[in-house]
DNA sequence: GGAAATTAGTTAACATGGTTAACTGAATTC
DNA sequence: GAATTCAGTTAACCATGTTAACTAATTTCC
């Protein structure tokens, strides 16, 4: 009942039901979640570049364009900026001395991995009312999507950052 | 199996291990999602806009900062492009001529819906291949998360966009 | 009743992150 | 080995965020 109707144009069936809801408490969600990224210091693209580095290995600027699905130009000035903070660092590719290779530092990742400490504190918090049958059932449910995600489209797989 | 690890300093009872599910399913969700809006021809900053004035009804411009947690001069600036393309309208207040009330216009609305109804659909066809029994397990899952967003959190009742 | 304080919104000046186009240097093609 | 392709950077520009200073309306309060 919290959730908005279902898009006009789509049809009324559980799929579209889980789907439309799925949607709308994810934004909630993240939207809420992504209050306690303030004390990273770091700004969202920049905590999203350094998610993708950690959770997904070292990774060339044009795989990070990819990934962040914004233009290379944009991928020169973030990792230069997290370079500075030492979150990031870079080494020549010593086979084709064109690529960079972008790894996080463990500053970087202890940044990151405490960043989502709080994230995940938060939800958690905010979950924290729940019965514990209401929480086995959500506990199945993620299972379903996270094993989903393992498996479905696998034309995405090279391409997704993991999460980030 | 396919969510990160529990991060380091939180307990690994159920209930934080459903959060860390659910941030991280949340943020490849809604990542694969926003693909579809480049359609709306609206960028994220105006699209969430007018989602809060569709979902939440007319607001002043100080409502929309606060939901929107950006500045008022950012909502100047948002609001009046989103004026220029006709897709939110002001009146303002006839009791406190101080205050603008915006909402979003017939178009307006149609805009968010139909670009909803493309995420929605993108996100089902990506469920498409789950069982029966799966989805009965999302569907009671997703039940229990949305009517916990209702219930929850009194104090942000108030502040909530509904969804945006 | 009117001066002072508060509130809503806008304007201005600036920082940051996005874009495309043009460039540099390294690797590949032929 | 000249021409092409490819990875990354630089430059010029646009959009969106910020804070500070302003305008105008309302409220406080003597």
């Amino acid at each position: 009942m919290s959730s908005p109707p279902i898009p006009a144009g789509l049809p009324d069936t559980d799929l579209v039901r889980v789907a439309n809801r799925l949607h709308s408490i994810s934004i909630r969600l993240l939207r809420r979640a992504r209050t306690v990224d303030r004390e990273t210091g770091l700004g969202p693209e920049r905590l999203s570049l350094l998610s993708v580095l950690v959770f997904a290995g070292p990774q060339t600027m044009s795989d990070l364009a990819r990934m962040e699905m914004v233009s290379r130009p944009a991928i020169t000035r973030i990792v230069k900026s997290l370079e500075a903070s030492r979150l990031v660092d870079r080494e020549t590719d010593s086979v084709d001395r064109r690529r960079v290779r972008l790894r996080a530092t463990a500053e970087g990742r202890r940044v990151m991995e405490r960043g989502r400490a709080r994230r995940v504190a938060y939800i958690a918090a905010d979950l924290g009312d729940l019965s514990k049958q209401e929480l086995a059932t959500l506990l199945g449910a993620t299972e379903i999507l996270a094993e989903h995600e393992g498996r479905a489209a696998p034309s995405r797989r090279d391409r997704d950052p993991g999460e980030a």
